[in-house]
RNA sequence: UCCUCGAUAGCUCAAUGGUGGAGCAACCGGCUGUUAACCGGUAGGCUGCAGGUUCGAGUCCUGCUCGGGGAGCCA
C-alpha cells in the first residue's frame, strides 16, 4: 500500500478519495465511544490533522481506543468524504498498527498551555500547533532569504564563527579557549598567557560578520551572510538572545539610498513568499496570535516605507507635544519610546531612520560632508522596533583612519580591513537584518525565546 | 544591570492570619459521528528555597533562586 504524506493527501484530495492509503504519524487527540472513535493524526508534514475513523471491526480495537497522546501509529484504509463539518475527508482505518505506546506521563495535554510552561519542555513543544506553526515558518522565511538573494546573484558567504579580532565593536563576546581554567599560563607580568592557546591568540565567538564580508563584497560584488551570531550582552529583554542568526548583505558601488531600496524589497520579498508558502500556518497566526497580523503584514507589502532623517526625527518629536520619559536633544541617540512613537503614531508603518550623528554610530561608517552624521540607517517596523540596522561604508582611506584615531582604534588591528580600501577600494553599503526579529514580526509571536528552537539567553542554556 | 509583578496538584488558577479547593490531564467505567467531544467515579500537596514575626503563616517581614512585563545595550 501506497505510504503517503499528510500534506499529499491535503493538497491533492481528489486523486486520493477512494483510493487506499497508509500514513504514519502521532496521535493529536482521540475521542471514543463504545463501538467506534475518531483519531486526530498529525505526521509533521503538514499543520493540519488527518481525523482517522475507527471501529470495533478493527482486530486490536480495544487497544486503539485506550492509545495515549503522541502515540505512533500506522493506519491503512481509505480515504473518504467526511460527513463531519470541520473536515473534508478523513481516513477509514481498515488497520492500526500502534508503534509504540507514548507514556501516561506526556506532558502536553489537550489544552491550552502557556508560552513560559512550554519553554520549560522545549524538546516537546514542536508537537504544539503554535510551535509546529512558529518553526515551519522559520524554515520557509530562511528559504524565502535565500532565494531572494540567490535569484539576484547574491554570492552566499560563510564568514567565521570563531574570530581573532577582538575589536569588532558591535557588542561584548564569548571567549573561546581551550586552556584550563583552573591553571591559567602566565606570561612574565602576571597575566594570563594566550601565546598557549589553541590559535595561540584571544579568540571569541562572532559578534558580527560584517567586516569579512566587505572583503568578499569587493570581490564579489553583491554577497550576503546568513549564520550564528553571539553577544553576551546582559540583556533581559523579550527581544534578545545570547545566540541569535543574522543575515547581513554587502553590495558595492552602491550607497545608502540602494541599500534602503534593498532592504524594503528583500522585506516585501519575504511577507509574499511565506504567506504563499505556509498559508495555513500564517491563517493560525492571524486567528490566535496575533488578530492584527494579515493587516499589519498588508500594509507593509502595499506601503512604500517610510522615510526620515535623524535630524526631523528629533524636530518632530519635539513638536509632538508629547510628554516623554527620556529628553529628546540632537545627539543623543533616540530611545525605543521614541522610536516607537515615530513609527506606530506618527507613519503607522515601516520606517527608515537615516543620517545619526556621527558620534553614536559605529567607526566604519561613512562620514556625511555636513561632517557631522553618518550615513547610516535603521528599519523601524510597528511593534518590533529596530529590524535592520545598516549604513553605507566609509571607503575613504583617510577619513576612516582619521576617524579611528578620534575613537582610540588602533591601526594594526584593522589592517586587513583598512587595506581594502587601499586596494580597489569602492563606494558600498550593507546592513544586518535579526533573523528571529523577522520572525517574531511576521507571526506576531512577542518573545524571542519562542521563535528559537533551543533558545540561548542570560542564566539559561538548557537542553 | 535597573524598575515592577509573580511562584499553591502534572497544567491553568482559587483560598479574610485559623483543618489548602476547582477545572483540565492521569487512572477506572459509560456513551453509535466526535471536533480542546460528553457523562459518572478514583487518586493526586513538606504551598519555589532559607530565615524571621505570631498561640497559629499559602497569606505578614527579610534574603535568595527562577519566571513574566517594562527600561538600558542591540539585531
Amino acid at each position: 500500500m501506497e505510504k503517503v504524506d499528510i500534506k499529499e493527501i491535503f493538497r491533492h484530495a481528489p486523486a486520493y478519495l477512494g483510493q487506499p492509503v497508509q500514513v504514519n504519524g502521532w496521535v493529536r487527540t482521540i475521542r471514543t465511544s463504545k463501538a467506534f472513535g475518531f483519531i486526530e493524526l498529525n505526521d509533521g508534514t503538514f499543520f493540519a490533522n488527518l481525523q482517522v475513523v475507527f471501529g470495533e471491526e478493527l482486530a486490536n480495537f480495544a487497544q486503539v481506543a485506550k492509545i495515549s497522546l503522541s502515540s505512533p501509529i500506522t493506519v491503512e484504509g481509505q480515504l473518504v468524504e467526511s460527513p463531519g463539518a470541520k473536515q473534508p475527508f478523513e481516513l477509514k482505518a481498515e488497520k492500526i498498527e500502534i508503534i509504540s505506546f507514548c507514556s501516561p506521563e506526556y506532558p502536553l495535554q489537550k489544552k491550552r498551555h502557556t508560552f513560559e510552561y512550554l519553554r520549560t519542555i522545549a524538546h516537546l513543544r514542536p508537537r504544539t500547533n503554535t510551535f509546529a506553526a512558529v518553526f515551519r515558518v522559520r524554515s520557509v522565511i530562511a528559504y524565502a532569504i535565500h532565494k531572494f538573494f540567490q535569484e539576484r546573484g547574491f554570492v552566499y558567504v560563510h564568514t567565521p564563527i570563531i574570530t581573532g579580532s577582538d575589536a569588532e565593536g558591535a557588542g561584548e563576546m564569548f571567549r573561546v579557549t581551550t586552556l584550563d581554567l583552573n591553571q591559567l599560563p602566565r606570561d612574565e607580568s602576571g597575566r594570563v598567557d594566550f601565546r598557549a592557546d589553541f590559535f595561540g591568540k584571544e579568540t571569541n565567538l562572532t559578534v558580527s560578520g560584517q567586516l569579512e564580508v566587505e572583503s568578499y563584497c569587493l570581490a564579489f560584488n553583491k554577497v550576503y551572510t546568513f549564520g550564528p551570531t553571539f553577544r553576551a550582552e546582559n540583556s533581559n529583554t523579550a527581544r534578545h538572545a545570547a545566540e541569535f542568526w543574522m543575515i547581513e548583505p554587502e553590495i558595492a558601488f552602491a550607497d545608502l539610498a540602494d541599500n534602503m531600496k534593498l532592504a524594503e524589497e528583500m522585506l516585501k520579498f519575504i511577507i509574499n513568499y511565506v504567506m504563499e508558502n505556509a498559508p495555513e500556518e500564517m491563517a493560525f497566526f492571524n486567528q490566535f496570535v496575533d488578530k492584527d497580523l494579515f493587516a499589519r503584514l498588508e500594509n507593509v507589502v502595499k506601503s512604500d516605507f517610510g522615510h526620515l532623517t535623524y535630524s526631523e526625527a528629533i524636530e518632530i518629536l519635539r513638536k509632538s507635544g508629547n510628554k516623554f520619559e527620556y529628553p529628546i536633544e540632537w545627539g543623543r541617540d533616540l530611545q525605543t519610546e521614541h522610536e516607537r512613537y515615530l513609527t506606530e503614531q506618527v507613519f503607522k508603518k515601516p520606517l527608515f531612520v537615516t543620517d545619526y550623528p556621527a558620534a553614536i554610530k559605529a567607526f566604519y561608517m561613512r562620514l556625511n560632508d555636513d561632517r557631522q552624521t553618518v550615513a547610516a540607517m535603521d528599519l523601524l517596523v510597528p511593534g518590533i522596533g529596530e529590524i535592520i540596522g545598516g549604513s553605507q561604508r566609509e571607503e575613504r582611506l583617510d577619513v576612516l583612519e582619521q576617524r579611528m584615531a578620534e575613537l582610540g582604534l588602533k591601526q594594526e588591528d584593522y589592517g586587513w580591513y583598512l587595506d581594502l580600501r587601499r586596494y580597489g577600494g569602492t563606494k558600498h553599503a550593507g546592513y544586518g537584518l535579526g533573523f528571529e526579529r523577522v520572525i517574531m514580526y511576521l507571526t506576531g509571536m512577542s518573545n524571542i525565546r519562542d521563535v528559537i528552537s533551543f533558545p540561548r539567553t542570560v542564566k539559561s542554556a538548557e537542553f
